[in-house]
DNA sequence: TGTACATCAGTGAACGCGCGTTCACTGATGTAC
DNA sequence: TGTACATCAGTGAACGCGCGTTCACTGATGTAC
């Protein structure tokens, strides 16, 4: 697992001897990763991160507005962490396939990067994806596109479009398409990761999402 | 939205001037319904639910073991009114239809019944669907069926079942193609009612509902 | 180059909140005689 | 049919927990002269 090329580095305990931190806006959002990556974006408070930080919890608010301000800040990181995996899976698409298959190759990497992204990192993906409470919109303080510059739903419209230009997909059904195959995807991780079906499918997941990406490009 | 068949009726405020209060058991469930309805699991508290019943935090637990007794209990609540939607749907299937259409149409019905239920009681569907917490295994003891005697994932594996005894789907592609549908259908709507897509989407739900579930007729 | 001083990052203590849960109790009910 | 009594549903008070957030503060830093 630790070895995957999409998860963030933890950073060091930051043994802190000097009266400064140094750089604690780092240090609490990278506490706030840690927290979202093994307890959800529930487990990202304030009160812990600062502990995590060795600094005393009212000091959080010198770099963040508020508890929802941090939380904003690593689903943002969560969100590059999912781009990231996805990228991963794209670099795997062979360059020299005929434009068709490239393309279907293309969406199923999008899809399987996601669907990996979830199993590995189930709290970074629960964070990036499935916030239920109502956060606020997005800001564009915090980047959310992956090294290549594209955020996960770009990455995903981006595949969907190739599909057309490969004349794989009539362009009449262009039009909201990635939403159609977003919500398979998006299902089969959340129940699966998150829900009823972890038990009886997690050990088959991996042909599950297969499974499911075929019909999603069958069906498309 | 309140006439909608498939929603639980509320109880009466349950004015008590007796020592005994009668049917606290079912008036904590009740309560406790209400507020899934209203926040989502997370909102069903014992404190909030005897407090609705006019009583003593403390009284519940003649009637419960433990806060997450009761939730179970709502749950399977929820899960029974899932049900009844889907059925509801169901019952829509004009009888006289040839045989594979038939069968379509029921699938479709089972994926429409989820995503009104989806819609219109929201908190009720993250409480039987999108239980993020671990929760351990439903307990026999509360049942989860709708009037017809079936739960929801029965209800969609018997319409699964008849696409194959139809001659709809190949006998081959049957295991697991429950999970499939379910997962197209779950994901649109967890992104639309709890989540990044509840904007964009909502206000064309029912036209993106019947469009993913053309994808999932032609894809399985 | 040395010193006064403004800045502002982090401290310590405290607030109010709601939660689940436990304790010893009280008083209405219904059964046994 | 009337009465003693066991049962057990609900009370009142309290516990410890973790949270977000505010207040007045302190002390290291770096800049202006």
């Amino acid at each position: 697992m630790s070895t995957l090329p999409f998860m963030p580095t933890p950073s060091a305990p930051a043994a802190r001897k000097t009266y400064r931190h140094g750089d604690l806006r780092r240090a609490l959002l990278e506490a706030g990763i840690a927290l979202a990556r093994d307890g959800g974006p529930a487990a990202v408070t304030l009160r812990e991160a600062t502990r995590r930080a060795g600094v005393a919890p009212n000091a959080a608010y010198r770099h963040f507005a508020s508890q929802q301000a941090l939380l904003l800040a690593v689903r943002a990181s969560a969100l590059q962490a999912g781009a990231r995996a996805m990228e991963a899976e794209l670099a795997t698409v062979p360059p020299e396939l005929p434009p068709p298959d490239h393309a279907r190759a293309r969406l199923r990497a999008v899809g399987t990067g996601y669907l990996r992204f979830a199993k590995a990192e189930t709290g970074l993906f629960r964070t990036a994806f499935a916030l239920s409470d109502k956060l606020i919109q997005a800001t564009p303080e915090w980047p959310t596109a992956g090294p290549g510059g594209r955020n996960p739903y770009e990455l995903l419209c981006d595949a969907v479009d190739a599909l057309v230009q490969a004349g794989v997909m009539p362009a009449a059904k262009r039009p909201g398409a990635e939403i159609l195959a977003w919500s398979a995807v998006h299902g089969l991780a959340m129940l699966v990761v998150d829900g009823p079906l972890a038990a009886p499918v997690g050990p088959h997941f991996e042909m599950f999402g297969q499974r499911l990406l075929d019909m999603v490009e069958k069906g498309l």
